[in-house]
DNA sequence: GTTATCTTACTCGGATATAACCTGTCCGAGTTCGATCGG
DNA sequence: CCGATCGAACTCGGACAGGTTATATCCGAGTAAGATAAC
Protein backbone atom coordinates (compact mmCIF):
# COMPACT_ATOMS: atom_id res chain seq x y z
CA UNK A 1 0.00 0.00 0.00
CA UNK A 2 1.48 3.20 -1.03
CA UNK A 3 -0.05 6.62 -1.60
CA UNK A 4 0.98 8.30 -4.76
CA UNK A 5 3.66 10.98 -4.70
CA UNK A 6 1.44 13.64 -5.66
CA UNK A 7 -0.20 13.97 -2.31
CA UNK A 8 3.04 14.85 -1.02
CA UNK A 9 3.64 17.63 -4.16
CA UNK A 10 0.32 18.42 -3.76
CA UNK A 11 0.10 19.13 0.09
CA UNK A 12 3.02 21.05 -0.05
CA UNK A 13 1.85 23.09 -2.69
CA UNK A 14 -1.44 24.06 -1.20
CA UNK A 15 0.68 25.16 1.72
CA UNK A 16 3.04 27.23 -0.35
CA UNK A 17 -0.18 28.72 -1.65
CA UNK A 18 -1.63 29.78 1.47
CA UNK A 19 1.66 31.29 2.82
CA UNK A 20 2.02 33.85 0.07
CA UNK A 21 -1.87 34.91 0.05
CA UNK A 22 -5.18 33.29 -1.67
CA UNK A 23 -5.37 35.64 -4.19
CA UNK A 24 -1.84 35.04 -5.64
CA UNK A 25 -1.46 32.80 -8.83
CA UNK A 26 1.68 30.96 -9.42
CA UNK A 27 2.49 28.98 -12.68
CA UNK A 28 3.77 25.38 -12.40
CA UNK A 29 7.12 25.96 -13.19
CA UNK A 30 7.57 28.40 -10.38
CA UNK A 31 6.24 25.62 -7.68
CA UNK A 32 8.26 23.18 -9.77
CA UNK A 33 11.53 24.81 -9.27
CA UNK A 34 10.79 25.62 -5.59
CA UNK A 35 10.70 22.20 -4.71
CA UNK A 36 12.53 20.80 -7.63
CA UNK A 37 10.05 18.55 -8.82
CA UNK A 38 9.38 17.60 -12.51
CA UNK A 39 7.39 20.47 -13.35
CA UNK A 40 4.86 18.39 -16.36
CA UNK A 41 4.25 15.89 -13.85
CA UNK A 42 3.24 18.49 -10.84
CA UNK A 43 1.27 19.85 -13.33
CA UNK A 44 -0.91 16.62 -13.50
CA UNK A 45 -1.52 16.66 -9.37
CA UNK A 46 -2.37 20.39 -9.85
CA UNK A 47 -4.86 19.73 -12.42
CA UNK A 48 -6.30 17.30 -10.25
CA UNK A 49 -6.80 19.32 -7.61
CA UNK A 50 -8.26 22.23 -9.84
CA UNK A 51 -11.11 19.81 -11.18
CA UNK A 52 -11.84 18.62 -7.60
CA UNK A 53 -12.43 22.88 -6.43
CA UNK A 54 -9.45 22.65 -3.86
CA UNK A 55 -7.54 25.64 -6.39
CA UNK A 56 -8.12 27.72 -9.31
CA UNK A 57 -6.69 27.73 -12.80
CA UNK A 58 -6.02 30.93 -15.07
CA UNK A 59 -4.51 30.59 -18.39
CA UNK A 60 -1.97 33.00 -20.35
CA UNK A 61 0.98 35.36 -19.29
CA UNK A 62 1.13 35.41 -15.54
CA UNK A 63 -1.46 32.69 -15.12
CA UNK A 64 -1.50 29.35 -12.71
CA UNK A 65 -2.87 28.54 -10.15
CA UNK A 66 -4.24 29.70 -6.65
CA UNK A 67 -6.41 28.60 -4.04
CA UNK A 68 -9.54 28.38 -4.63
CA UNK A 69 -10.70 29.20 -0.96
CA UNK A 70 -9.27 30.40 2.58
CA UNK A 71 -6.56 27.61 3.92
CA UNK A 72 -9.16 26.88 6.87
CA UNK A 73 -11.73 25.93 4.59
CA UNK A 74 -9.59 23.48 2.85
CA UNK A 75 -8.99 19.92 4.58
CA UNK A 76 -6.29 17.22 3.68
CA UNK A 77 -9.22 14.59 3.04
CA UNK A 78 -9.81 17.14 -0.26
CA UNK A 79 -6.40 17.16 -1.29
CA UNK A 80 -6.02 13.64 -0.70
CA UNK A 81 -8.83 12.63 -2.38
CA UNK A 82 -8.16 14.37 -5.26
CA UNK A 83 -5.37 13.18 -5.70
CA UNK A 84 -5.94 9.52 -5.20
CA UNK A 85 -9.39 9.20 -6.29
CA UNK A 86 -12.65 8.49 -5.09
CA UNK A 87 -12.34 4.51 -4.51
CA UNK A 88 -11.19 2.91 -0.89
CA UNK A 89 -7.99 1.23 -0.58
CA UNK A 90 -9.22 -1.90 0.72
CA UNK A 91 -11.67 -3.40 -2.33
CA UNK A 92 -13.86 -5.78 -1.16
CA UNK A 93 -14.10 -9.01 -4.32
CA UNK A 94 -16.74 -11.02 -2.31
CA UNK A 95 -14.71 -14.03 -1.74
CA UNK A 96 -17.28 -15.41 0.42
CA UNK A 97 -19.56 -16.35 -2.70
CA UNK A 98 -17.16 -17.80 -4.29
CA UNK A 99 -15.17 -21.54 -4.21
CA UNK A 100 -16.46 -24.78 -2.51
CA UNK A 101 -17.53 -23.26 1.00
CA UNK A 102 -19.47 -20.39 -1.10
CA UNK A 103 -21.98 -18.49 1.07
CA UNK A 104 -25.72 -18.18 -0.71
CA UNK A 105 -26.67 -15.05 -1.96
CA UNK A 106 -29.26 -14.99 1.19
CA UNK A 107 -26.46 -14.74 3.24
CA UNK A 108 -24.78 -11.94 1.79
CA UNK A 109 -27.32 -9.12 2.15
CA UNK A 110 -25.11 -7.49 5.00
CA UNK A 111 -21.96 -6.54 3.62
CA UNK A 112 -18.84 -8.85 4.56
CA UNK A 113 -17.90 -8.59 8.06
CA UNK A 114 -14.21 -8.49 6.77
CA UNK A 115 -14.93 -5.57 4.07
CA UNK A 116 -16.68 -3.23 7.43
CA UNK A 117 -14.19 -3.59 9.71
CA UNK A 118 -11.58 -2.50 7.33
CA UNK A 119 -14.35 -0.09 6.20
CA UNK A 120 -14.69 1.28 9.47
CA UNK A 121 -10.44 1.68 9.84
CA UNK A 122 -10.19 4.04 7.17
CA UNK A 123 -13.15 5.75 8.21
CA UNK A 124 -11.35 6.74 10.88
CA UNK A 125 -8.38 7.78 8.84
CA UNK A 126 -10.42 9.72 6.69
CA UNK A 127 -12.05 11.52 9.90
CA UNK A 128 -8.94 12.36 11.00
CA UNK A 129 -7.59 14.00 7.77
CA UNK A 130 -10.97 16.09 7.25
CA UNK A 131 -10.38 17.15 10.58
CA UNK A 132 -6.95 18.59 9.56
CA UNK A 133 -6.60 21.83 7.46
CA UNK A 134 -4.07 23.21 5.14
CA UNK A 135 -4.09 26.33 7.91
CA UNK A 136 -3.33 23.62 10.87
CA UNK A 137 -0.94 22.49 8.63
CA UNK A 138 0.58 26.32 8.44
CA UNK A 139 0.12 26.29 11.58
CA UNK A 140 2.71 23.90 13.49
CA UNK A 141 5.35 24.67 10.47
CA UNK A 142 8.10 27.14 11.77
CA UNK A 143 7.39 30.52 11.56
CA UNK A 144 10.58 30.73 9.16
CA UNK A 145 9.52 28.75 6.58
CA UNK A 146 6.31 30.78 6.00
CA UNK A 147 8.55 34.61 5.47
CA UNK A 148 10.78 32.30 3.61
CA UNK A 149 7.74 31.59 1.36
CA UNK A 150 6.63 35.00 0.74
CA UNK A 151 10.49 36.44 0.22
CA UNK A 152 10.23 33.17 -2.50
CA UNK A 153 7.73 34.72 -4.02
CA UNK A 154 8.53 38.06 -4.44
CA UNK A 155 12.24 37.24 -5.69
CA UNK A 156 10.53 35.00 -8.26
CA UNK A 157 8.19 37.50 -9.55
CA UNK A 158 10.67 40.35 -9.29
CA UNK A 159 13.06 37.86 -12.08
CA UNK A 160 9.72 37.12 -14.22
CA UNK A 161 9.28 40.71 -14.37
CA UNK A 162 12.92 41.26 -14.74
CA UNK A 163 12.86 38.85 -17.52
CA UNK A 164 10.05 40.28 -19.19
CA UNK A 165 11.89 43.45 -18.95
CA UNK A 166 15.24 42.37 -20.58
CA UNK A 167 13.85 40.93 -23.28
CA UNK A 168 12.39 43.75 -24.16
CA UNK A 169 15.87 45.52 -24.50
CA UNK B 1 -3.32 4.09 -3.02
CA UNK B 2 -4.41 0.36 -3.58
CA UNK B 3 -4.38 -2.24 -1.00
CA UNK B 4 -2.41 -5.77 -1.79
CA UNK B 5 -5.43 -8.64 -2.26
CA UNK B 6 -3.19 -10.44 -0.25
CA UNK B 7 -4.65 -8.90 2.86
CA UNK B 8 -8.10 -9.53 1.94
CA UNK B 9 -6.83 -13.34 1.55
CA UNK B 10 -5.42 -13.57 4.39
CA UNK B 11 -8.10 -12.22 6.52
CA UNK B 12 -10.43 -14.62 4.87
CA UNK B 13 -8.38 -17.81 5.85
CA UNK B 14 -7.96 -16.40 9.34
CA UNK B 15 -11.57 -16.08 10.22
CA UNK B 16 -11.94 -19.43 8.43
CA UNK B 17 -9.18 -21.36 10.50
CA UNK B 18 -10.88 -19.67 13.41
CA UNK B 19 -14.35 -21.07 12.67
CA UNK B 20 -12.86 -24.67 12.23
CA UNK B 21 -10.56 -24.43 15.25
CA UNK B 22 -7.09 -23.24 16.49
CA UNK B 23 -5.87 -26.43 16.44
CA UNK B 24 -6.69 -27.72 13.08
CA UNK B 25 -4.15 -27.76 10.43
CA UNK B 26 -5.38 -26.70 6.88
CA UNK B 27 -3.04 -26.78 3.67
CA UNK B 28 -3.02 -23.77 1.11
CA UNK B 29 -4.67 -26.11 -1.58
CA UNK B 30 -7.73 -26.43 0.07
CA UNK B 31 -8.23 -23.13 1.40
CA UNK B 32 -7.30 -22.11 -1.91
CA UNK B 33 -10.38 -24.42 -3.37
CA UNK B 34 -12.62 -22.63 -0.94
CA UNK B 35 -12.48 -19.40 -2.15
CA UNK B 36 -11.61 -20.03 -5.39
CA UNK B 37 -8.47 -18.50 -5.61
CA UNK B 38 -4.39 -18.92 -6.89
CA UNK B 39 -2.82 -21.56 -4.51
CA UNK B 40 0.30 -20.40 -5.66
CA UNK B 41 0.19 -16.83 -4.69
CA UNK B 42 -2.31 -17.45 -1.61
CA UNK B 43 0.62 -19.80 -0.36
CA UNK B 44 2.81 -16.52 -0.79
CA UNK B 45 0.59 -14.24 1.65
CA UNK B 46 0.28 -17.30 4.04
CA UNK B 47 4.18 -17.38 4.39
CA UNK B 48 4.09 -13.81 5.40
CA UNK B 49 1.39 -14.59 8.16
CA UNK B 50 3.50 -17.28 9.49
CA UNK B 51 6.96 -15.01 9.28
CA UNK B 52 5.36 -12.52 11.80
CA UNK B 53 4.45 -15.28 13.76
CA UNK B 54 0.34 -15.03 13.37
CA UNK B 55 -0.05 -18.58 11.32
CA UNK B 56 2.14 -21.44 11.88
CA UNK B 57 3.40 -23.81 9.48
CA UNK B 58 3.72 -27.57 9.36
CA UNK B 59 5.06 -29.59 6.55
CA UNK B 60 4.80 -32.79 5.17
CA UNK B 61 1.57 -34.75 4.47
CA UNK B 62 -1.33 -33.22 6.88
CA UNK B 63 0.32 -30.39 6.68
CA UNK B 64 -0.57 -26.83 6.17
CA UNK B 65 -1.49 -23.37 8.12
CA UNK B 66 -3.10 -22.90 11.53
CA UNK B 67 -3.54 -20.24 13.79
CA UNK B 68 -0.78 -19.36 16.70
CA UNK B 69 -2.62 -17.68 18.73
CA UNK B 70 -6.53 -17.37 20.17
CA UNK B 71 -8.69 -15.81 17.16
CA UNK B 72 -9.42 -13.17 20.59
CA UNK B 73 -5.65 -12.40 20.15
CA UNK B 74 -5.01 -11.90 16.60
CA UNK B 75 -5.86 -8.08 15.85
CA UNK B 76 -6.45 -6.80 11.63
CA UNK B 77 -3.34 -4.80 12.56
CA UNK B 78 -1.19 -7.65 12.55
CA UNK B 79 -2.61 -9.71 9.56
CA UNK B 80 -2.44 -6.15 7.38
CA UNK B 81 1.13 -5.20 8.44
CA UNK B 82 2.40 -8.79 8.04
CA UNK B 83 1.40 -8.81 4.42
CA UNK B 84 1.46 -5.36 3.74
CA UNK B 85 4.96 -4.73 4.86
CA UNK B 86 5.85 -2.03 7.45
CA UNK B 87 6.39 1.26 5.91
CA UNK B 88 3.89 3.86 5.87
CA UNK B 89 1.62 4.53 3.13
CA UNK B 90 2.82 8.41 2.95
CA UNK B 91 6.09 8.50 2.64
CA UNK B 92 7.77 11.80 3.22
CA UNK B 93 10.75 12.67 0.90
CA UNK B 94 11.41 15.76 2.60
CA UNK B 95 11.19 18.14 -0.43
CA UNK B 96 11.10 20.81 1.89
CA UNK B 97 14.92 20.80 1.79
CA UNK B 98 15.26 20.93 -1.98
CA UNK B 99 14.69 23.60 -4.63
CA UNK B 100 14.88 26.88 -4.48
CA UNK B 101 13.02 27.88 -1.63
CA UNK B 102 15.01 25.47 0.78
CA UNK B 103 14.69 25.09 4.25
CA UNK B 104 18.11 25.18 6.30
CA UNK B 105 18.89 22.20 8.27
CA UNK B 106 18.59 24.25 11.31
CA UNK B 107 14.56 24.99 10.63
CA UNK B 108 14.30 20.74 9.82
CA UNK B 109 14.86 19.32 13.03
CA UNK B 110 11.05 18.87 13.95
CA UNK B 111 9.51 16.42 11.62
CA UNK B 112 7.43 18.32 8.25
CA UNK B 113 4.06 19.32 9.47
CA UNK B 114 2.67 18.11 6.46
CA UNK B 115 4.15 14.63 7.31
CA UNK B 116 3.09 14.86 10.58
CA UNK B 117 -0.64 15.45 9.63
CA UNK B 118 -0.46 12.28 7.44
CA UNK B 119 1.05 10.26 10.04
CA UNK B 120 -1.57 11.52 12.06
CA UNK B 121 -4.28 10.35 10.27
CA UNK B 122 -2.65 7.15 9.77
CA UNK B 123 -2.13 6.21 13.26
CA UNK B 124 -5.92 6.06 13.74
CA UNK B 125 -6.19 3.67 11.08
CA UNK B 126 -3.77 1.24 12.99
CA UNK B 127 -5.07 2.24 15.97
CA UNK B 128 -9.04 1.33 14.61
CA UNK B 129 -7.46 -1.65 12.95
CA UNK B 130 -5.36 -2.73 16.09
CA UNK B 131 -9.16 -2.44 17.93
CA UNK B 132 -10.65 -5.51 15.94
CA UNK B 133 -9.50 -8.81 16.26
CA UNK B 134 -10.23 -12.17 13.79
CA UNK B 135 -12.70 -12.97 17.05
CA UNK B 136 -14.83 -9.77 17.00
CA UNK B 137 -14.90 -10.53 13.28
CA UNK B 138 -16.02 -14.16 13.83
CA UNK B 139 -18.99 -12.46 15.93
CA UNK B 140 -20.13 -10.00 13.36
CA UNK B 141 -20.56 -12.61 10.69
CA UNK B 142 -23.69 -14.71 10.02
CA UNK B 143 -23.64 -17.87 12.61
CA UNK B 144 -24.43 -19.65 9.12
CA UNK B 145 -21.11 -18.90 7.52
CA UNK B 146 -19.53 -20.46 10.66
CA UNK B 147 -20.90 -23.54 10.43
CA UNK B 148 -21.05 -23.79 6.88
CA UNK B 149 -17.49 -23.72 7.47
CA UNK B 150 -16.78 -26.17 9.49
CA UNK B 151 -19.01 -28.34 7.33
CA UNK B 152 -16.55 -27.43 4.91
CA UNK B 153 -13.93 -28.21 6.46
CA UNK B 154 -15.04 -32.10 7.69
CA UNK B 155 -16.04 -32.84 3.97
CA UNK B 156 -12.64 -32.05 2.60
CA UNK B 157 -10.66 -33.49 4.77
CA UNK B 158 -13.15 -36.90 4.35
CA UNK B 159 -12.02 -36.58 0.71
CA UNK B 160 -8.46 -36.52 1.37
CA UNK B 161 -9.28 -39.26 3.19
CA UNK B 162 -10.75 -41.10 0.63
CA UNK B 163 -8.54 -40.26 -2.20
CA UNK B 164 -5.88 -41.35 -0.46
CA UNK B 165 -7.83 -44.95 0.00
CA UNK B 166 -8.66 -44.56 -3.15
CA UNK B 167 -5.23 -44.38 -4.61
CA UNK B 168 -4.33 -47.22 -2.44
CA UNK B 169 -6.81 -49.96 -4.35
C1' DG C 1 -4.02 61.04 -25.62
C1' DT C 2 -7.24 57.28 -26.19
C1' DT C 3 -8.93 53.16 -28.00
C1' DA C 4 -9.31 49.13 -30.71
C1' DT C 5 -6.67 45.59 -32.89
C1' DC C 6 -3.11 42.43 -33.43
C1' DT C 7 0.78 39.84 -32.33
C1' DT C 8 3.19 37.18 -29.16
C1' DA C 9 4.57 34.46 -25.58
C1' DC C 10 3.04 32.04 -21.81
C1' DT C 11 -0.21 29.04 -19.49
C1' DC C 12 -2.92 24.91 -18.79
C1' DG C 13 -4.67 20.41 -20.50
C1' DG C 14 -4.62 16.03 -22.23
C1' DA C 15 -2.32 12.30 -25.12
C1' DT C 16 1.91 9.54 -25.17
C1' DA C 17 6.44 6.43 -23.54
C1' DT C 18 8.96 4.31 -19.52
C1' DA C 19 9.60 2.05 -15.02
C1' DA C 20 8.30 -0.05 -10.89
C1' DC C 21 5.30 -2.87 -8.41
C1' DC C 22 1.73 -6.25 -7.76
C1' DT C 23 -0.04 -10.47 -9.49
C1' DG C 24 0.51 -15.02 -10.97
C1' DT C 25 3.41 -19.24 -11.80
C1' DC C 26 6.91 -22.74 -11.34
C1' DC C 27 10.13 -26.00 -9.35
C1' DG C 28 13.12 -27.73 -5.47
C1' DA C 29 14.27 -28.91 -0.30
C1' DG C 30 12.38 -30.84 3.67
C1' DT C 31 9.31 -33.56 6.30
C1' DT C 32 5.92 -36.70 7.76
C1' DC C 33 2.94 -40.53 7.01
C1' DG C 34 2.24 -45.15 5.56
C1' DA C 35 3.84 -49.47 3.86
C1' DT C 36 7.23 -52.98 4.15
C1' DC C 37 10.36 -56.14 6.03
C1' DG C 38 12.66 -58.39 9.73
C1' DG C 39 12.71 -60.14 14.39
C1' DC D 1 2.48 -59.74 16.86
C1' DC D 2 5.71 -55.71 17.36
C1' DG D 3 9.24 -52.59 15.94
C1' DA D 4 12.52 -50.37 12.98
C1' DT D 5 13.48 -49.05 8.38
C1' DC D 6 12.55 -47.46 3.87
C1' DG D 7 10.06 -45.29 0.29
C1' DA D 8 7.08 -42.02 -1.52
C1' DA D 9 4.05 -38.36 -1.76
C1' DC D 10 2.70 -34.15 0.02
C1' DT D 11 3.84 -29.77 2.12
C1' DC D 12 6.03 -25.28 2.42
C1' DG D 13 9.51 -21.99 0.72
C1' DG D 14 11.76 -19.13 -2.30
C1' DA D 15 13.13 -18.03 -7.28
C1' DC D 16 11.15 -16.75 -11.95
C1' DA D 17 7.77 -14.24 -15.87
C1' DG D 18 3.57 -11.21 -17.14
C1' DG D 19 0.17 -7.49 -16.55
C1' DT D 20 -1.29 -3.28 -14.57
C1' DT D 21 -0.61 0.94 -12.36
C1' DA D 22 2.07 4.92 -11.20
C1' DT D 23 5.73 7.95 -12.95
C1' DA D 24 7.73 10.99 -16.21
C1' DT D 25 7.51 13.52 -20.61
C1' DC D 26 5.94 15.90 -24.75
C1' DC D 27 3.25 18.82 -27.71
C1' DG D 28 -0.99 21.42 -28.96
C1' DA D 29 -5.24 24.57 -27.92
C1' DG D 30 -6.49 28.58 -25.59
C1' DT D 31 -5.83 32.95 -23.38
C1' DA D 32 -4.43 37.20 -21.42
C1' DA D 33 -0.99 40.67 -21.46
C1' DG D 34 1.45 44.03 -23.96
C1' DA D 35 2.85 46.42 -28.10
C1' DT D 36 1.21 48.78 -32.14
C1' DA D 37 -1.20 51.62 -35.05
C1' DA D 38 -5.19 54.26 -36.19
C1' DC D 39 -8.28 57.92 -34.74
Amino acid sequence: MRMNQGVEWGLHCCVALGWIGQNEVVSTARLAAKFDLPAAYLNKSLQALARAGVLVSSAGPRGGFRLARAPSKITLLEVVDAIEGPEAAFRCTEIRRTGDGASPASECKKPCAIASAMRQAELAWRKELSSQTIASVMMNAPQAAAERAVQWFEATRAVASNTAAAAAT
